[in-house]
DNA sequence: TTAATCACG
DNA sequence: ACGTACGTGATTAAG
């Protein structure tokens, strides 16, 4: 016989939840995700599989609705509703127990009652299943049967019903526990039952007359008060009776066979306990660890190699987290059956010896630039461990640590690492051949699972391809004239002296302007500016804020020069310089893997940032030069975002005003306005941008409101005009949220995928955030991935004609390359040819290109 | 470490 | 009745 364990998942969820719910101050995560129900719930689990060990098992979950198969039942009326800490944990429930392996399963219309029954009489029909229940609702021991027995959870422990135990409780077959309910009732259930008949009574007459129809027939018979409440509450009685049963008939779709308990999935499991915090059934997870002590070669001469077998993976260990500053601690390398370990003084050897060998990474763009540093051009890396998991949507790291500690491997972290007071070789030694192990042990199941969700193209064409050319944008770096800053640097600090006296002069003391604290009492307290509360820990003092009380003192303006002088100085002047190393250049670090849409980020300095829309910030820019012999070319697509949701939405206004390079803006507000063009004001335009740019970032009412300085009310019109002007709009968007919501990701052009959970939220807010991102990242993502593809093709075409001008700067729809002199001509053709052609929409890119000996004047 | 602010696309 | 535009990083003050 096969035993089927077949497990109330409400019931469980419930019992776990209000066991420590009362206290009100109950089990949550460091994010505020409630979790107590579900350390119960997975306490049970565990607890189920060890003492039943079975090897069939499905949880049954009620499905939404009030409804209960055929008929409308005001069936869990009476019930309170489920507070939404413990509606929250369901949708985790079930993820828990997928990765466990184990099906779970509901069903429109029905609730786990039925499911359950279903089940047991699928059961009891069969020849080779036997059935357990476990529950603490005594409800479900109706199913029990020669085949089926019911496991009754009590507060601490259980009582195994089976037939002939319920009939020594009852004096019942039981089935009769239907007939029991009749009478008796069931708050929790919202069934009526007799009024005054209790347990007890309705025991008595169950026995005495063996059903409820044989108590009616009988009545006769029965005397007092208990005739009398039986007869006035007959029709409820027999209406419990409906009630009270349980249906068998749900249209399940599968088999028993189908219950059978799978592998699941550690890994998943794993991240789900560690997102719930739940560390003791990590740590009981007895998940094999995989790094388990491996026999280390130790390389000394290259001959040490000569069994290595290919591909192989390889990790070096460096001393800071910026590698264009870190020193190499050691390599290492495993080829699917050996580890070695290579010290610092054979590393460049070692990967020269290797380096027309196929490999993979994990991180390849740190590793190309520490050895660029070296002189070596890492080559023939076919796979990177990092770039695979952030397609995928893992949580990826700059450490390897993280993730290699997600699926199993048990790494120290970085910080470890540094912290230690002295870098021990051994220490070193394990850790590297670790890192390489878990590398070339996981390639395959990414590769599988990108092979899955169609992210191949993205990886080899894409990603894989673009680590290379931002590590040699990164190791080229940008040359910053430290002499400019200095002497802007003197003069932000007389501009700022002066400001600062006169500030205090005004205001009759001396403050730190800098402390919005400080900044909000003296506005709103001392002088008494306005009455503007809005953050937590005081007054706001933004821009916004301080630009609407402008003209009620003379102090304002001043504050916000100040602010601006402040941060050009700390930012960028101070902060610059501090970067520039002694190549005379700065090189930042692109994070390939951070953020949600497909862009990239520049860090330590962002160089992604640098003022622009100011004339005074546009300055910094004159201290980015280009190198002897060479000018700056910036190359930016016009509008790119907007020509992608032109391309999305088909709208065909915009596609012709594209196609015929009209400005988009103008003729938004033609549309919008039903003006000619002649006749549209600056107002017009202007307005008719903001919404154009409302509408990439999922437009809302408010959003639009601040943004032009009109009501909401007023926004909701204008959006709703753009949306009766432009149908095709409203259409496009809606189908993209319901994509969105109907698959929990959405997707870009070249298939980047971004899941989106905030679609789940029980929040209305956290929703409505979902859907705007949803509506975003296509749009964000589109733009981020042809722009990716430019740079592949403008660098492979570089270097296949063996130019020395090189590609510096990637700022999310503009380059920045330095360009020798008497290439200047070849490379314009190539970066506008590359950056048109990169990718086919149903609107031509258009790209803007120039140049200068700074990058203020190639602007 | 976190919040507030402001720099960019 | 709520409280809001999308995506980033660095600096400062203050707990």
């Amino acid at each position: 016989m096969k035993k089927i364990v077949l497990v109330d998942g409400n019931n469980l969820l419930f019992r776990s939840y209000y066991a420590t719910a009362y206290s009100g101050n109950f089990m949550k995560n460091s994010k505020g995700f409630p979790t107590n129900a579900l350390y119960g719930f997975i306490n049970m689990i565990n607890k189920i599989i060890n003492d039943e060990k079975p090897t069939y098992m499905l949880v049954a979950f009620d499905k939404g609705k009030t409804f209960r198969h055929d008929k409308y039942k005001d069936y869990k009326a009476g019930r309170i509703k489920m507070p939404d800490e413990l509606k929250q944990q369901f949708p985790v429930a079930k993820k828990i127990l997928t990765n466990l392996g184990i099906k779970w399963f509901e069903i429109d219309n029905y609730e786990a009652d039925d499911i359950i029954g279903t089940m047991a009489n699928m059961i009891d029909e069969s020849n080779d299943y036997e059935g357990l229940i476990v529950s603490s609702d005594k409800d479900l021991l109706q199913l029990i049967t020669d085949k089926v027995i019911v496991k009754m959870l009590k507060s601490k422990d259980y009582i195994m019903m089976t037939k002939d135990k319920f009939f020594e409780v009852y004096g019942l077959t039981p089935e009769k526990m239907i007939d029991i309910k009749s009478l008796q009732g069931d708050a929790s259930d919202n069934i009526p039952g007799v009024k005054g008949i209790g347990e007890k009574t309705a025991l008595k007459l169950l026995q005495d007359y063996g059903s409820l129809e044989g108590v009616y027939e009988n009545i006769a018979y029965i005397k007092g008060a208990v005739a009398t409440k039986l007869i006035n509450e007959k029709n409820k009685a027999f209406e419990s009776k409906d009630l009270a049963t349980i249906y068998k008939k749900v249209p399940l779709g599968f088999g028993l066979e189908d219950t059978l308990i799978n592998s699941g999935n550690l890994d998943g499991l794993k991240n789900l306990y560690e997102d719930l915090e739940f560390y003791s059934f990590l740590k009981n997870m007895k998940i094999e660890r995989k790094n388990k002590n491996i026999e280390i070669s130790e390389v000394t001469r290259i001959e040490d190699l000569k069994d290595l077998s290919f591909p192989v993976s390889f990790y070096i260990e460096i001393d800071k987290t910026n590698y264009h500053l870190a020193n190499v601690l050691g390599l290492g390398i495993y080829d699917g059956n050996k580890a070695y370990y290579v010290n610092k003084k054979l590393v460049f050897d070692v990967l020269s010896y290797i380096n027309d060998k196929e490999k993979y990474t994990y991180d390849l763009k740190k590793h190309y630039v520490i050895m660029k540093k070296q002189g070596l051009t890492i080559a023939n890396v076919t796979f990177d461990s990092m770039i695979s998991a952030y397609l995928l949507n893992y949580n990826v790291k700059d450490d390897i640590s993280y993730l290699a500690n997600q699926f199993g491997y048990d790494i120290p972290f970085y910080d470890v690492i540094s912290k230690a007071k002295q870098v021990d070789d051994d220490l070193i030694k394990k850790i590297v051949v670790d890192k390489a192990k878990f590398i070339y042990e996981t390639k395959n199941s990414l590769e599988k699972e990108m092979t899955e969700e169609d992210c191949m193209y993205l990886f080899n064409e894409i990603e894989l391809p673009l680590s290379i050319v931002l590590a040699d944008m990164e190791y080229t770096g940008i040359r910053v004239d430290a002499f400019i800053l200095d002497e802007m640097d003197k003069e932000l600090n007389e501009k700022i002296k002066e400001i600062s006296n006169k500030i205090y002069e005004i205001v009759g003391e001396e403050f730190n302007i800098s402390s919005p604290k400080q900044l909000g009492e003296i506005l709103f307290e001392k002088l008494k500016i306005g009455t503007g509360k809005k953050t937590k820990s005081g007054y706001s003092t933004d821009k916004t804020i301080l630009e609407k009380y402008k003209d009620r003192h003379p102090v304002i303006p001043l504050i916000l020069e100040h602010r601006m002088l402040t941060k050009l100085q700390s930012t960028y002047i101070i902060g610059l310089k501090n970067s520039i190393l002694e190549d005379g250049k700065i090189h930042t670090i692109y994070t390939q893997t951070l953020t949600r849409t497909g862009r990239l980020s520049s860090i330590e300095p962002n160089l992604q940032n640098i003022p622009v829309r100011t004339t005074y910030g546009k300055l910094i820019r004159k201290a980015f030069v280009a190198e002897d012999d060479s000018v700056l070319l910036s190359s930016d697509y016009s509008q790119i975002e907007l020509r992608v949701f032109a391309h999305f939405s088909k709208l065909p206004n915009w596609i012709d005003a594209f196609k015929n390079d009209m400005d988009i803006h103008t003729r938004t507000a033609m549309d919008i306005f039903g003006v000619e063009q002649k006749d549209v004001t600056s107002l017009m335009r202007r307005q008719a941008k903001a919404v154009n740019f409302g509408i990439l970032y999922g437009i809302s009412s408010f959003g639009l409101s601040e943004d032009l300085g009109i009501s909401v009310k007023e926004a909701k019109e204008f959006i709703n005009r753009y949306f009766n002007t432009y149908s095709g709009t409203k259409v496009y968007m809606d189908s993209v949220i319901k994509k969105a919501y109907e698959k929990g990701y959405v997707t870009t052009i070249m298939n980047r995928k971004r899941k989106i959970d905030e679609l789940n939220n029980t929040n209305y807010m956290i929703r409505q955030q979902g859907e705007r991102m949803a509506l975003n990242t296509p749009i964000q993502g589109s733009s981020a991935d042809i722009l990716k593809k430019a740079m592949i093709d403008i660098y492979k075409e570089l270097n296949d004609k063996k130019l020395k001008s090189s590609m510096l700067l990637q700022v999310h729809d503009e380059l920045i390359f330095n360009v020798k002199n008497n290439e200047l001509d070849t490379v314009k053709e190539i970066v506008d040819r590359c950056m048109d052609n990169a990718y086919k929409l149903d609107v031509p890119l258009k790209v803007d290109i120039q140049t200068g000996k700074n990058w203020y004047d190639a602007k």
